[in-house]
DNA sequence: CTGTTAGCGCCTTCAG
DNA sequence: CTGAAGGCGCTAACAG
């Protein structure tokens, strides 16, 4: 049981008072570049010698108790397992470190009482802000949210009736992008694979592919969209495919990359030819499509950009609402272009 | 700014004291069935109405400061975008939840100075404890979590000098089932693309390698052995599979994932028949081995095991530190058998 | 069954 | 430039 060291400790062995000790360890230079207190650097200089040596660690829960803050935040997504919200998660990480805050990470699987449930840890953890990736149901934890004043920045969706920062990809014109590339290999029954989920990103997909369709003389375009569950059973990507090959498709948008890899497999057992048979596009990245020739195109979203802006904004509301502002109001939308790739 | 309701202004509106408040909040219900506070029902229903009431949050600053816990655990992992190390987090997430802890996760990218400052982050969080995959070279920061008696299991990689519980895949034996796998499809020239790293789970693989090949015959298994980079420079895979083709390699063993996926697609750009030409036999989960015919079979870790383990383990040194014991001294070592997967 | 009280370790006014 | 002292919110003796 290691005995912890506390102020007092070095106090007692600097032969200074713990205030003392207390201002050495947190004598930031101000704006102005002065010292927020004086202290003689001879003491100074002692103080520091003796809680290297006794290897002195703040303890953080009181100067959190003391001051209200704890310099940690969350982050609320879908599921780290998945690449794309790891991806996400780990960018987040690197940027919650470089503004001195630690990032606490939960996983809702796209599950709303998940969602409320880890929202409520974290509060209870006393995280200062939040950037999450709402589930479709969470109304009422994020209307809490919201209404207790919490900085919160949603990102990858969008959420109509909220009224909180928002950073997201226009899943619109990227759909635009995925569709005129698959016009331009010369398909002419085109389908969509997505998801069941009734989450912003996937709806603005939806409505962008039944435009496209519409816009090419389809007069049913629901008729060409397939769903997936979230947790996908293993026999839904089979049937899809034959419904797909029955009908006679010969190009397909897959919503998100992790329903494409399941259809892609699925093609492959039946010996369909990708990229020739049916032509491929894809939303997000997968290591799987640059394995056909030429590879799958896919749209990937700007998330070094998207994450740091939600952060941005996030650590911009923490800084305003310490200094006493209420934040509630601030609902600024950033939406940002996705781009076609071809490894 | 919301204004925090504490027990105080619960007691003042239930009118009655701060402690009786603390004692319903904290009323459980012990081993022996009886509580461990005796409250009349009467002012338990009263104190919880108001709380629900004036929506109480219990302050966790002052609760960690008082008691001197935070249930909060730390993982340290490699990189959690990787897909492997996802997965790790993910588990230990709900390990974590399940018994009442929440979860910090860092990535290290396999530098032992971020090995280190993640650790002293945790560290100043106040974790209870640790579940890390050690960085080649931090042996400095394992010493000292060791030293500190800061409970810490590691996982994924052993460390011959540290005396902290382990729990790992038997890499060698996997290697072994890797190895028979591909003599079992007829391959001549065998080689082992690997990693650069100095880590337990790639030397053990490495070393059974080589003890293959020597059973086969082969007199200079390391000129049989190409090592990548960790962050992997996007000429190294071409490179490497220029020289096993001009060597004429007939069967690969790939000792991770990453590496996998990208030497895959440096022979498929190549034209090389996968499972036809080259036999390929791998290490970790990826979603592009269903793309082949067949599939390419890849030794499967036992991850849930492992998590679960673990955090058995960690969980039980928390409970045993907490009750005054030293923990210094457990070091028991845990041992999974890995699985060939062919899909 | 209920109330009083003493800190947990730290920061920060207020005096000297 | 330095020291003393109060209190952040909560828990756990200890009294009643």
């Amino acid at each position: 049981m290691t005995k912890h060291i506390t102020i007092k400790d070095i106090a007692r062995e600097a032969g200074v008072s713990v205030s003392l000790v207390s201002f050495v360890m947190n004598n930031r230079i101000g704006a102005d570049g002065k010292r927020k207190y004086r202290v003689s650097e001879d003491t100074r200089l002692r103080v520091l010698e003796v809680a290297r040596r006794l290897n002195y660690q703040p303890n953080s829960a009181a100067r959190n108790l003391r001051q209200g803050r704890t310099h940690v935040i969350g982050a609320v997504l879908s599921d780290m397992s998945n690449i794309f919200y790891g991806s996400i998660a780990r960018q987040l990480e690197d940027l919650a470190i470089a503004h001195g805050f630690t990032l606490l990470i939960g996983s809702t699987d796209e599950d709303p009482g998940k969602f409320d449930s880890v929202v409520r840890t974290f509060l209870e953890k006393d995280v200062e802000g939040f950037i999450v990736v709402p589930a479709a149901g969470c109304d009422e934890t994020m209307n809490y949210l919201q209404d207790a004043g919490v900085p919160t920045v949603v990102i990858d969706r969008h959420f109509p009736y909220l009224r909180v920062p928002n950073v997201i990809t226009d899943n619109e014109d990227a759909m635009e992008k995925a569709f005129a590339a698959l016009l331009q290999q010369g398909a002419k029954r085109i389908h969509m694979v997505s998801y069941g989920m009734r989450i912003s990103s996937i709806i603005d997909r939806e409505t962008a592919f039944a435009r496209c369709l519409r816009q090419s003389g389809v007069e049913d375009p629901e008729g060409r969209i397939s769903r997936v569950s979230f947790d996908m059973k293993p026999e839904e990507p089979g049937q899809i495919v034959d419904r797909l090959l029955a009908d006679g498709c010969d190009g397909l948008v897959i919503a998100s990359n992790m329903p494409a890899v399941s259809i892609i497999k699925a093609l492959f057992r039946r010996k369909v030819r990708i990229q020739k048979d049916i032509w491929i596009v894809s939303f997000d990245y997968s290591n799987v499509y640059g394995l056909f020739d030429p590879a799958i195109p896919y749209i990937q979203q700007p998330l070094a950009e998207i994450t740091r802006k939600a952060s941005d904004i996030l650590f911009h509301l923490i800084e305003l609402r310490n200094a006493g502002g209420d934040i509630r109001g601030e609902n600024a939308r950033y939406v940002y272009e996705g781009t076609l790739i071809q490894e």
